[in-house]
DNA sequence: CCTACCGATCGGTAGG
DNA sequence: CCTACCGATCGGTAGG
């Protein structure tokens, strides 16, 4: 692992448990084991290394949703496997979630624009496999992008509460919000 | 309104947009037309005005929920009761719920430990409710916790999104939700 | 990677 | 409710 990997994963926990604007260049440095000054020689700044930690999960949900996404098979199966994988990436990247999901506001534009269009364009992906199974009657008609702000929302709190060491493997979970909240919307 | 109300006001819209810890004082104070240091006749800190919201606020669920948890109705209906005064706060306090759902973290000790410990009774509340709709037959056999848990990010995520001047009316959302939340869970 | 340091800003107080 | 001010801390740079 490079100093500059070291420093972002360090970021990470910290931004996520204190917050962005709490967490101070000179903490981070000390956790790291340096200087404060000494991390500019790594970064270029404080909030290069928000862009890095909330652009590089974006890429990892999409690359996620890649693999399921044009699958030929039933919505019902495609919605479960794109629930699968996005809970996969949330449950392998607990600090980085709590950043992208919390801490993206910092963030100045043009990068603050960019990331909103991202997460427009990642949520439409789930919209348009919901509108997929009402289509094919599989779902009810159903209000979607409502049902998938929850769909997100649930998905999305799981940062918050997930223990990586607890009963629950990703995998596990993934089935249990699966049937949790499709039951609710299968014919 | 008193002055300390107003206060109050802006500082929820401003913790809400800005996060508690990147908002100043001094931003603050110009925010209400005052000086920094005139906020003090009417407060004793920065962090007084975060207990007063997040307090505050839990105050309001807790009465909400009081009116409807002792209801001798079946389980379902009184679950979609305590969804609809739920989500009847929230949209009623949109920035207060920002700040009581995001920015409690920031609060020191003891009120820290206060804060989750209201917070742990009132979802137990929830978990009663399903239990008991369990127990009568009226809910499937589900992992309670998980369905809270799923339950709670959903409702809350509403104050990232909701337009009180939008089309769907507290009364109305509150109606959609508990039918989309209840139906993969009623027998 | 460090020492030394910059100007700016922080929450808050004294005194009127 | 204001002016004037406190010590502490902020993100970041110069220079080696």
């Amino acid at each position: 692992m490079t100093r500059k990997e070291q420093i972002r994963q360090v970021a990470q926990n910290m931004f996520r448990e204190k917050g962005y604007a709490a967490t101070s260049m000179r903490e981070l440095a000390e956790a790291v084991g340096i200087e404060a000054a000494s991390l500019y020689n790594h970064i270029k700044s404080k909030e290069e290394i928000l862009q890095d930690i909330c652009f590089g999960l974006a890429n990892d949900f999409f690359s996620a949703l890649d693999t399921v996404k044009d699958a030929e098979v039933p919505a019902d199966v495609k919605l479960t496997q794109a629930i699968n994988v996005h809970i996969k990436v949330i449950t392998t990247n607990l600090d980085a979630a709590g950043v992208f999901l919390t801490e993206w506001r910092f963030l100045s534009e043009p990068h603050l624009s960019n990331f909103k269009n991202m997460r427009n364009r990642y949520e439409r992906e789930f919209q348009r496999i919901v509108l997929e199974g009402i289509r094919q009657g599989i779902f009810k008609p159903t209000d979607v992008k409502l049902y998938c702000l929850s769909l997100f929302s649930a998905m999305n709190w799981i940062y918050q509460w997930y223990k990586p060491n607890g009963e629950l493997s990703p995998n596990e979970l993934g089935e249990r919000f699966s049937l949790m909240l499709l039951d609710g919307l299968r014919v």
